[in-house]
RNA sequence: GGCGCUAUCGUCUAACGGUUAGGACGGAGCCCUCUCAAGGCUUAAAUACGGGUUCGAUUCCCGUUAGCGCUACCA
């Protein structure tokens, strides 16, 4: 059985680097029928936040893909001490009394090579260690990696291929913080060997840290998970996504708050550092669940294509314009009313209708937002008149040519896109003029826009009354 | 500094030794048309650099450069 797991850290919002790690995971999963383990990874109590931690769940719940298990890894303390324990027992790990921040130089001159460990530690024989901590003396405690030159760590990442290196190159890392609380990485390794996990997906950020958690896992006598790291989400400059120098375009709930629909996001961000091979692009929830495979998975950075002018990647505008237009109306038509509604409008009761309008309009639409804003005239009665609509109604003649066509539209018993153009083109032949002008400023009039929808379209979308009235009101 | 990873159009990517280096977004242009979209068509735009290996390198190897990651009692 497939296990994977995703672990994010409650420490901000739902970045979408880590809904990327986390959409990854779930297709990997759904893919091989596996389960997926949502562990939410607060071990360092002093940069948790319940604000941080309700955001991610904001963002995990619109995305809408669920998880199968969920955990806190802060009430798991015992099983992170227990493996902590059995490393000290086994002595692959020892305890270390140097004062935190006392180990490592401020100011480590560049040159002089990496810290590795504390000499005198690592020699404390196993009673005087005991002694100390008896007495109450702190401690950190450390994972004694091996100092032999020859030996090397290694493993077959499957997105990057064999890994290795020596441990001569590997600090002795912490598992047990002197506040009695493990380092991520213990809790991750103690957890995944606990949770029978089968499969570490996660961002390439953890490649390195992957030769640790090894040991880690040799040291608890545990089988290995498979593991596989995913290439990074960047900004244009090649930096790592920050809040505090790219703003909300590193949140998910920006997305959702722009009108995105989730399945178009969820898209954009599988096709960053993964490819279908197949040229591709718009895919559904379920073809992408079908195509993925970490075959597919890239192996250098992917960039987010923003811009302060622009701060939506424009492949993901696109993509959520094609999403929008494609999936079933009906899907379409829930999370339209809700997006009227939160902006204050009042969709049509008429559900039929309702989708008919939607219909109609998608097309031209890129957002959910589009339909309250470029839309608004299809669901109010309060909309503003663009400049260049209302030089469409300024047009000689067009201002009666629109009344008189009230008066054929009242007394059209049929009302119908068909009937509704028979009588359009009626007035125009007997009027001399060309339909295109009572066209365009009959769409000027009835939505305020000089651009949109086939003219007779609006019509049907506006309804008989209201088009009367508004063509009477110019 | 040490160690690890990466390098194809502006961006996302395809080509797993032989292609006029393909697709998409965005840009430009044309068609369609009651406007605007959509759609269709056309077009500009890339193998970081230098060495090898090979009959032949985007592809394999080495070096350089650049970027990223790890090098915390952060994750």
């Amino acid at each position: 059985m497939t296990r994977a797991r995703f672990a994010p850290s409650p420490t901000g919002y739902l970045h979408i680097g880590s809904a990327h790690t986390f959409i990854f995971n779930w297709l990997y999963v759904r893919k091989h029928q596996g389960k997926l383990v949502l562990r939410i990874d607060d071990t360092d109590v002093d940069r948790n936040t319940q604000a941080s931690l309700d955001s991610i769940y904001d963002g995990l719940n619109w995305l809408a893909l669920g998880w199968d298990e969920c955990y806190r890894e802060s009430d798991r303390l015992e099983v992170h001490r227990k493996l902590a324990d059995e490393l000290l027992a086994k002595r692959f790990a020892y305890r270390d009394f140097t004062p935190a921040a006392a180990d490592v130089p401020e100011d480590r001159p560049h040159g002089e090579g990496p810290w590795l460990c504390n000499p005198d530690m690592r020699a404390l024989s196993g009673e005087e260690s005991d002694r100390r901590a008896a007495a109450g003396e702190p401690f950190v405690i450390r994972f004694r990696v091996q100092r032999d030159p020859a030996y090397e760590v290694a493993f077959h990442d499957e997105v990057y291929g064999p890994q290795s290196k020596l441990t001569a190159d590997i600090e002795d890392f912490a598992l047990l913080r002197s506040n009695g609380l493990p380092t991520y990485h213990l809790a991750s390794c103690a957890d995944d060997i606990d949770m029978k996990i089968t499969h570490v997906i996660r961002g390439q950020d953890h490649l390195s840290n992957t030769f640790k958690h090894i040991l880690i896992f040799q040291g608890a006598n545990a089988p290995l998970p498979r593991f596989a790291h995913l290439p990074l989400l960047i900004a244009p400059d090649g930096s790592k996504l920050s809040k505090r120098k790219h703003g909300p375009v590193v949140s998910v709930t920006t997305y959702r708050d722009k009108g995105f629909l989730a399945v178009a996001y969820i898209n954009f961000l599988c096709l960053l550092g993964w490819s279908p091979k197949d040229n591709r692009e718009q895919m559904t929830l379920y073809e992408l669940t079908s195509a993925f495979n970490l075959d597919g998975v890239h192996r250098s950075n992917a960039v987010v294509n923003f811009s302060e002018a622009d701060p939506i990647d424009p492949k993901a505008l696109w993509l959520n314009s094609q999403h929008l237009r494609s999936i079933p109306v009906a899907v379409l038509a829930p999370l339209v009313r809700k997006t009227l509604e939160e902006q204050g409008l009042e969709p049509p009761a008429d559900e039929v209708f309702f989708h008919h309008v939607i219909d109609t309009i998608r097309t031209r639409f890129s957002t959910l937002l589009d339909f309250a804003t470029k839309g608004r005239a299809y669901f109010s009665d309060d909309y503003p008149i663009e400049k260049q609509a209302l030089e469409k109604l300024d047009a000689p003649g067009a201002r009666e040519l629109l009344h008189e066509l009230a008066n054929r539209i009242e007394s059209d018993p049929e009302f119908t896109e068909a009937s509704v153009e028979r009588d359009l083109r009626k007035l125009a032949e007997e009027r001399g003029v060309k339909a295109g002008l009572i066209i365009n400023s009959s769409r000027a009039a009835l939505t305020g826009q000089p651009v949109g929808p086939s003219a007779f379209a609006v019509f049907t979308c506006i309804g008989r009354e209201r088009v009367i009235r508004r063509l009477r009101k110019v």
